[in-house]
DNA sequence: GTCGTTGTAGAATATATATTCTAGAATATA
DNA sequence: TATATTCTAGAATATATATTCTACAACGAC
C-alpha cells in the first residue's frame, strides 16, 4: 500500500459542501477534487463515477435524517418524530439543504447504484411501518387514508415548514416547531 | 416580413414539456429545438440565451399559479386560497412539476433577467399583503409570527401535501384537499 | 419586379465536464 | 533489497451543450 492522502469520506464531504453551497449541479468532479486539493485521478481511484459518489452522498444523508424519525416512531412518540425535522435541520444545515431542497433525480441521472438499493429499500420499509403504527395509535386504524395522513403530519408538513428557511440558508427559528 | 413558423410561446411550451418530463436540466436548447422541429438558429432568433427562456418560463408559471391564491385572498377566502394549490396542480400537472419540484436556482444559473424582475417583485408584494390580511382576519393581528403562520397555512402546507404526488407524476387525490 | 427585413436552416465554434490513460512515488511483504 | 500493490498526479480524450455565424427563403413596401 501507498500512503493514502484522501479517503472516500473526504470526497463525499467536499461534494456535500459544494452541493449545499451551489447545488448538486455544481458538484462536478473537477470542483470536488479542487476543493480537496486532490487530482481527479484520485477521485476515480475511489469512485467509479460521479453518479455513484452523488448516490452515496444522498443515501448516507437520507439514512442519517430518517433514523431520528424512525427512532421516535419506534418509541411511539409522534410529536418527537415530527419535531425531529426542524431539529435535525438545525444541526445539519448543509445536509438538510442537499436533502430537502433537491430531488433524487437531480443527483442520480440514471437509477440507483446497485450497491445502495437494498439499504434504501429497508429504510423505506421501516419508515412506512412507523407511519402505519402511528396511524393505528392516533386514528384507531391503519388504512390507506390514515397512513397517508400520518405521513403528511410526520414528514411532509414539517419539511414544508422548514423549506423556506433552507432556501435562505437560515436556521429555522423556534416558531417553526410551534407551527408543527 | 417572412412567415414565422415558430412563436416564442412554442419554445416556452416545448421547454415546459421537457422540463416536466425529465427536469429542467434536460431542457437544453438542442432538445427544445428538436422537440419543435425547429433549428437552433430560430431559438436564438427569439431568445438571447437559454437562461432567459428558462427565466421566462419560470415567471409565467409562478404568476399563473399565484394569481389564484391572491384572488382568493383578496376575496378574504382563506380556505379557497389554501385549496387552490391542489386544484391548480390537477389542471396544470406539467407546470406544477416544474414549479414545485425544483428551485429557482435550477433554472437561473445567474440572477433574474432584468426584464422580469419587476413583475416578480410586484407579485411577491401582492402575496405578502394577502398573507398579512389573512393574519389580521384570523389571528386578530398581523405581526411577524402571525404572517409567518399565515404563509405556512396558505402556501407551504398545501405544497407539502401535494409534493409526493407530483414526484410520482400522479394527480393529487381528493384526500389531499381534506388534509389541508 | 426589386429590395430590405424577418426568419428559417444548420454548420462551425467554444467551452465545460466526465472519464481514461500514462507516469511515477510510497509502502508492505518477501 | 526487490517487487507487487496502492495511490497520487495531471495530461489527454471524448462528449455534450451553448452560442455564433453564414447562407438562403418568403414576404411586404416601393
Amino acid at each position: 500500500m501507498a500512503r493514502p492522502k484522501f479517503a472516500d469520506r473526504d470526497f463525499l464531504d467536499a461534494a456535500l459542501a459544494i452541493a449545499a453551497e451551489r447545488g448538486p449541479l455544481a458538484a462536478t468532479v473537477g470542483a470536488i477534487a479542487e476543493r480537496l486539493g486532490a487530482p481527479v485521478g484520485s477521485f476515480y481511484h475511489r469512485f467509479p463515477s460521479r453518479d455513484v459518489l452523488l448516490g452515496e452522498l444522498w443515501l448516507r444523508t437520507v439514512l442519517d435524517f430518517q433514523q431520528g424519525i424512525t427512532a421516535a416512531l419506534d418509541a411511539g412518540d409522534g410529536l418527537r418524530a415530527a419535531l425531529h425535522t426542524p431539529q435535525w435541520v438545525r444541526t445539519h444545515l448543509d445536509e438538510a439543504r442537499v436533502l430537502l431542497l433537491y430531488n433524487r433525480d437531480d443527483f442520480l441521472q440514471g437509477g440507483w447504484p446497485e450497491a445502495l438499493r437494498d439499504g434504501v429499500a429497508a429504510q423505506t420499509r421501516h419508515m412506512k411501518s412507523g407511519f402505519s403504527r402511528f396511524a393505528q395509535l392516533v386514528f384507531g386504524r391503519a388504512g390507506r387514508d390514515e397512513i397517508r395522513r400520518a405521513q403528511f403530519l410526520l414528514a411532509e408538513l414539517p419539511v414544508g415548514a422548514v423549506r423556506q428557511h433552507l432556501q435562505r440558508r437560515e436556521m429555522p427559528p423556534p416558531i417553526v416547531d410551534e407551527l408543527i
